[in-house]
DNA sequence: GGTTACATACCAACTGGTTGGTATGCTCGT
DNA sequence: ACGAGCATACCAACCAGTTGGTATGTAACC
């Protein structure tokens, strides 16, 4: 956004929130253990930041934009065929699973759970911020759709919130079970779900 | 449990912990917002609970048995083809959406999302609550796979963990959204990739 | 070139309110 | 009279946010 948000300080902050915030929670994470992940004061942060809210909403924001490049950098992002960005994007982060839970988890999904009932803003932000996902999701969907199913009666944004209510869903029993092998088995249904509505991506269309 | 699990205090801390808890998440809630929603006092409080942490432990105890006496209880468990069970659980479930958003959601799925990294004891709770739910529900699946699709190349238990995981993903975005409407389209597309798996319920065996 | 004025970035110490938990004593059934 | 259950007052630790101050840069003015 501004050019503040370039900030170092402000941008090590925003980095050290999306990390202890997703391991302990909002309520849980207090400022001065995001000053001392940062390594910055507690005066620097509050120069930087009104109060702990506004920070994590700007931290929501940082992540948005954040995971946003990631997927839109990603090699699947770019095959022709928009069946294939679905699928791509389901392998993507399936391999994302790869890496420890509190990496591949979602910022979001952990605020909201804590935050609907109490912080209305962190609430709305992750609304804005999970549906702007879906949305950029379901253009490929919808693409998908009408070159493989154009007469399907399920529509393409409601394919999007299935796929991600199924990856939220899993991030919370890999964090239960302190394991990715649930989440595996979530992708491999979700997939073969897929391609039960698209078709499966090495066939011909229609 | 014990007799003691039955005494009135006791029993009025642990249902309004589930309200509370699941409302405002286990760090932000506080043993006075408890004793208020109560009404009983904080030495009333610490006379039966040691402390916080294992008064939530014994909350998701609460929880379970209680949910599951509910899921035993209802009409569907009767029927007598498992695959009806299956899909009864689905309705059962999708009718629950009816309630408001705090009602239905889970509370170890709010729990274990801010508590994983710091409270162990109420993780491995949350994990223990959910996997014996999960069981419960994949008896029914093992039963519907070995007579309707017995050459199945999934397992009854990853189907559970899935249902589960659609579930769990759904209350995130109700909680996000204020409202269940993502939660019943993918209950929606849960039922209809579980009919591609088993078969639709009205349809004869094999 | 030097001085004033002001803004940004930062820091350590502090504050006032909150929190989980304790100490102590009251009450009532047996 | 004795202990289970409960009530009240209290405490030390902790927490978000404040305060008052320093360091650094920089723009303006003479």
């Amino acid at each position: 956004m501004t050019p503040q948000a370039l900030h170092q300080s402000r941008l090590k902050i925003l980095d050290a929130a999306t990390d202890v915030v997703r391991a302990k929670g909002y309520a849980a994470t207090t400022v001065d253990d995001l000053c001392a992940a940062a390594g910055v004061t507690k005066g620097s942060f509050f120069h930087h930041f009104k109060s702990k809210e506004e920070m994590v909403l700007e931290a929501v924001a940082h992540w948005n934009t954040w995971t946003d490049g990631i997927f839109a950098a990603a090699p699947y992002a770019s095959a022709a065929d928009p069946r294939d960005r679905v699928f791509g994007y389901l392998d993507f982060r399936r391999d994302l699973l790869d890496h420890t839970v509190p990496q591949f988890t979602c910022l979001m999904g952990t605020l909201v759970q804590e935050t609907y009932a109490t912080h209305p803003a962190v609430r709305a932000a992750c609304d804005r911020g999970m549906s702007s996902h879906v949305a950029i999701l379901t253009r490929d969907i919808e693409a998908a759709r009408l070159k493989y199913a154009p007469d399907a009666a399920w529509t393409a944004e409601s394919v999007g919130y299935f796929i991600q209510a199924v990856l939220q869903g899993s991030f919370i029993f890999a964090k239960a079970k302190e394991s990715a092998a649930v989440a595996r088995g979530n992708l491999a249904h979700l997939r073969r779900y897929l391609e039960s509505l698209l078709g499966s991506p090495d066939q011909n269309p229609r």
